[in-house]
DNA sequence: AAATCAATCCACGAAAACAAGGATTTTCAT
DNA sequence: ATGAAAATCCTTGTTTTCGTGGATTGATTT
């Protein structure tokens, strides 16, 4: 028996899950949660193979209760089940070590599929998800003061007030400006914005 | 007996929702479909009386498929039910003459709720989205001649670029972006960007 | 018929961003 | 300890946007 919680903030498609997960008799489903407190506590009663996740949650956000998960409970293999496609998204969960990343308009088939895999041991991930991947390969990846930087600008800052902010040279943030339209491979800093937001850099 | 047509790219959620309204015995499911096209199809087929739609499906914006719906089937109501939140979107939809807007993380019971009331001839919005609504009365409303020249901003293009595209002096596409900056309430360019995509006047 | 709004155009000056380079210092992993 | 990458700062000149405040035409609504 393979012992399965499931974090899912739509009641609805959670209900579906569970009904559909508990029709296979190899597993178990000990818990469903709809957001990630309550997560939480269900690993700490449980003992659990596989966490199947959505990415927002109402109380937390995908990556930080991975991170919680992963050193709380190393052994417990997450996989993601999420709507977003963006390819920031995918690399940082599976920077973070989840097993699987699959997504919600996939056929229900695959995600028993990846369950078995990944309880196997195997990292298991949607042809779907692997085109984006390929797609981005070697394009974008900015550093933590850009993507500091990045956001600032998203909200109508300028250089001067970014580096007012940031105690840094007005030069300094225009740098890291140009550095960000040119890794987005964008022609300014509008639609620098719009590919950022587009690539899930920019959350909100 | 209420005939109830659900349209809904996710399979897993598709089956859930089917699974579940089953149960009341004053809805009859008498059909689901994953895209637009078959969408359409069954209502050509049979006799409906609802219509529980998704709005990004793989063939067809629903913005456009309720169109063809309204037209074609004015009879059949249609309620929305998506995790498409921004304002833009629920406005849009409201326009066109849709009975119902729900997301898709509200209790299922709200479903049940909603597809009585509007059989009954009553519009429905769920609280989430009427929230929604009175945050942003009177604010952004933006003309269509705006929404074109934004969407060349949001793709990089200067003042002059977009004059040149669409026959105008630099100077009238330099007015549409002050009025979109001021609509927008954004203090420059690339935040107003920002916003109006969060409200989802840029679609991708 | 009057009023409103969308779409177009304008002026002028100030502020900010862009282009195209280069250079130094931290930080971090091997 | 040494390289690589990240973060910092710099120059010069050009282009674009922003702020403020208009004006005109045409379509639509009341």
């Amino acid at each position: 028996m393979i012992k399965i919680v499931v974090v899912e903030d739509h009641p609805m498609l959670l209900d579906g899950l569970k009904n559909a997960l508990s029709k296979n008799s190899d597993f178990e489903i000990i818990g469903t949660a709809l957001n990630g407190q309550s997560c939480l506590t269900i690993l700490e009663e449980n003992n659990t193979d596989i966490l199947l996740m959505d990415l927002n949650l109402p109380d937390i956000k995908g990556e930080e209760l991975s991170k919680v998960v992963k050193s709380k409970f190393p052994k417990i293999k997450i996989i993601v089940l999420t709507s977003h496609d963006q390819i920031y998204h995918i690399r940082t969960m599976l920077d973070i070590g989840v097993s699987g990343y699959l997504l919600k308009n996939e056929d229900y088939s695959l995600i028993e599929d990846t369950i078995y895999s990944v309880y196997d041991g195997n990292i298991e991930i949607s042809q779907h998800i692997s085109e984006i991947i390929a797609k981005n390969t070697g394009k974008v990846n900015i550093s933590t003061r850009e993507k500091e930087v990045l956001k600032l600008i998203a909200d109508g800052l300028t250089n001067q007030e970014i580096a007012d902010k940031l105690f840094i040279s007005p030069l300094t943030s225009d740098s890291h400006r140009k550095n960000l339209i040119l890794k987005f491979g964008a022609s300014n800093t509008a639609s620098m914005i719009k590919t950022a937001i587009e690539m899930g850099f920019i959350s909100n």
